[in-house]
DNA sequence: CATGAATGAGGCTTCATTCAT
DNA sequence: GATGAATGAAGCCTCATTCAT
């Protein structure tokens, strides 16, 4: 029924996540999404028109969900500085995770049409932070700044952690190390910033 | 002879740079190089014995002539802070002219071999930050800080302006624009490193 | 009950029909035809055992009905000229109209099962003209020929300007230039059979 | 070398044109044309971009050779009648002899591109017969008429000969019957047109 | 009986790699 | 050594047919 459906079409999407966030755009074939989602690859094609379709789907509703996050940390009570900072750190963590946002900020052109889809997204993401930032000028707890350069070089920043050399790729890191990163980078940020 | 055989292989290198920093990995097809390189399709395993070596070393090479230019300009008499500003304004400019070394911070994972090629350059090159850093640190000039993670924070940051949204994609973009984009990027990263 | 699925498959095979008329075998898919026939594939199957066996249905019924109007005209009172002349004319006007004819002669081979009921549909499409012809031929109106060649030359006459080059391809034609055509169509075949 | 190619290039389409001559378009895939080539399925593709331009190839090659014949009969000296004649059962006699021609008359939509050089090369066909009956029409032979209308009828004509139901389908048929056939088709082409 | 999601073979096309010349 | 034609596996996508509901 309806339920079984929809949460085919989950599977799917997780499947395709899993897949890219594991090896990029590169492993996450078709015949490897169907696969991992149980299904065969006919199937795939009742719940997506295509291969670009699904990919843009699996970016924008990781995204989508990051967003939101981002939002309800951008717009909560308290200084811009805190907040910022909470944001940082939040999304530090989330990528040092390696969850859900890796692949969005990936950059191989795929597909005109994906790629397109991606740079929405990262705008959007971006967005946010612009907000957070122009907040923080206005109310002079940060310095007069090109807030969308500013934006983009926080994202970039903490990104970096995550695909970069520093992240920690096969080796398991301890939770310290993890917490003095996160810590190191969110204060980098801050730095940059403020008044 | 010898120097034929040498320039024969600096041909493909040379080659496949040029169609990488065009289109991506996606367009670098060993039948494109060969043809780019003004040789047969055969001859480039004569010098490389496949794709994934042959992407090894263009990233390797490219990354190291980057890294030859950044050492000068962090090697050159002056304050620590003029030479990071320096250091990080040639690289906003150098990525903003789309030269070298973009596809060597942004690509996806092509081939694990390669990827693994990618990730210790990005250290090399994130190591010369570093110690750049660590200099001004000890002369008072930065503040007290992780230079592993501002670093890497910093090469994230001009990178971001490289790929992320307010990447100029394909318009063309004034020159004062983009002075005003390199400028904004660097003082980004002063602020976030001074004491 | 009886009638529900009489009804059933008498919607199955004008569905089939209307896809085949406007797109050719190509646009006439087993998904497409349950849809436009308001069922469900596996519904299809429960009326016929195969895309195979319900092409041929569609076919013979096409045929059956224009054979019924073509005896209909051959058979009617007046001069054998008058009746080819008669028939020509309405068979290549429905043509012309695109209506249920086309694709039972111009149909290449889909299936082997499928192309066989084409080329007996042909026949006896066919051997009605003949019959009209020896008519002809007996009265002394045509001369004497060989009546099977004769029909055969006819429907192939009329049919090549269904889908030759003359054929009003995509761009609409006047009445006039259509009235034109199939006049200048049945003084043909009337030239090439008279006595 | 340079004949090796044009060898398998040559290869490539005659078995192209010997599977759709056998089996339509349908049974002409690109493996099957491949293997009856003797080659692999990616070396076509060094041969002939898509399957779309291998199939027009193959088709206005073999109208072309058909045409040339053509005019050569047209063009002989002679009176127009018989010229046409000659024309007429030269082409309905290759028509039955299953060479080269079935399959360019065939009318299944496979592809936008392929049909639109299916109609042209059609149009070029029915030309040579519209010149032959526009010098007969002035000649005083044959009687004024629509001689694009009065082509295409008599290419349809024997064209019926060749698809059609009294085609000799599998059943082997003795020189004799073949020639009767084809005295009776130009009969009825020449009938037709005759002042 | 009907549904329509799922299957899975098969179609076109690309491309890293090999090998006869 | 060099060439580039050839290979063949793999990628995306379609669709006739089946079967659990």
């Amino acid at each position: 029924m309806q339920q079984r459906l929809a949460a085919n079409r989950a599977q799917i999407v997780r499947a395709a996540r899993r897949l890219i966030a594991r090896g990029g755009f590169r492993e996450a074939s078709m015949v490897a999404v169907a696969a991992a989602a149980g299904l065969s690859t006919g199937a795939i094609y009742r719940y997506f028109p295509s291969k670009a379709q699904l990919f843009i789907e699996v970016l924008t509703a990781a995204v989508a969900h990051e967003i939101e996050l981002l939002e309800q940390i951008a717009g909560a009570p308290g200084t811009a500085a805190l907040r910022l900072q909470n944001a940082v750190e939040t999304f530090a963590r989330r990528a040092l995770e390696g969850r859900n946002l890796a692949y969005a900020f990936i950059a191989e052109p795929i597909d005109a049409e994906v790629d397109a889809a991606r740079i929405r997204s990262r705008r959007e993401f971006s967005e946010v932070f612009q907000r957070l930032l122009r907040d923080g000028i206005r109310s002079g707890e940060f310095c007069r700044q090109d807030a969308e350069a500013s934006a983009a070089c926080i994202v970039g920043a903490f990104t970096e952690a995550l695909v970069g050399p520093i992240a920690p790729g096969g080796k398991a890191v301890g939770p310290q190390t993890r917490a003095q990163l996160i810590a190191a980078i969110s204060q980098f940020c801050l730095r940059a910033v403020r008044a």
